[in-house]
DNA sequence: CCGTATCCCCGGGGATACTG
DNA sequence: CAGTATCCCCGGGGATACGG
């Protein structure tokens, strides 16, 4: 997005190409998802399951299936009895660390701008915990 | 996302930022909403509507409320006959474009990693033309 | 343990028509 | 022109159960 110097057809072009790291990033859990493995190196996954809260199996699974296509991340099983399976960053996963670091700069930036605030929870937090079941 | 040398907490709060950020900016249609007030400063709703292909009045209506709801656009009424309305970027807004350009970088080299080729279409294009009725 | 299969619901979002 | 209102369909994604 530089804007003002590019020709119609570079703008076209810049365009797709930050829909396509879009594609790849926006799915409801990708981050968490890289983000965990990152932090731990290497991850298997149920801990996976715990570390990003919230998550069902089926969408863990789903998404780390799209990381793997996208050769983000890297799937090992590991012949334990019962079988284990160890997923960890590529070196093209990891080369994402700018824009993460990027997107957190900006998000703390943002949340100052929108609520003048830096209070604990998530911006769009759900709070289904308050609500939860009475009867 | 600086992996190793943080705590839990902070890895935590990174993550919650992160995804503050992409909570703005991921909807089917932000960054192409934008970029394209960027790309003209001022610009107007028709306008957009032509800009950004494939979208429909209400989802434009409704992406352009959430991104003045995050303070990154201005919405301006003009007093023409028949009343028109401009859009622009704010500071805030203008704020992104390191984001985006990382966002667009990361997006080439994304391309080249997975499919070797810098071709025309857009990496998950949809291919509805050429399924088109034949009935 | 690591997923897949099945069921099912809800809301995102398109098409179209209408208003100030 | 710049949106709202209405209708309606489809698939994202949760809960649960099952298989290797």
């Amino acid at each position: 997005m530089n804007c003002k110097p590019l020709k119609k057809e570079e703008h076209r072009k810049e365009m797709m190409a930050v829909q396509d790291s879009m594609d790849v990033l926006s799915g409801k859990w990708k981050i968490a998802i890289i983000s965990s493995i990152c932090y731990y190196n290497k991850r298997r996954f149920s801990d996976i399951l715990n570390d990003v809260v919230g998550i069902s199996n089926k969408m863990l699974s789903k998404e780390l299936k799209e990381l793997e296509i996208n050769k983000l991340i890297k799937r090992t099983v590991l012949e334990t009895q019962p079988i284990t399976v160890q997923y960890e960053l590529t070196k093209h996963g990891k080369s994402l660390q700018t824009i993460i670091n990027n997107l957190t700069d900006w998000g703390i930036k943002h949340r100052k701008e929108i609520i003048g605030d830096s209070s604990e929870t998530h911006i769009n937090a759900e709070f289904e915990t308050v609500t939860a079941e009475i009867i």
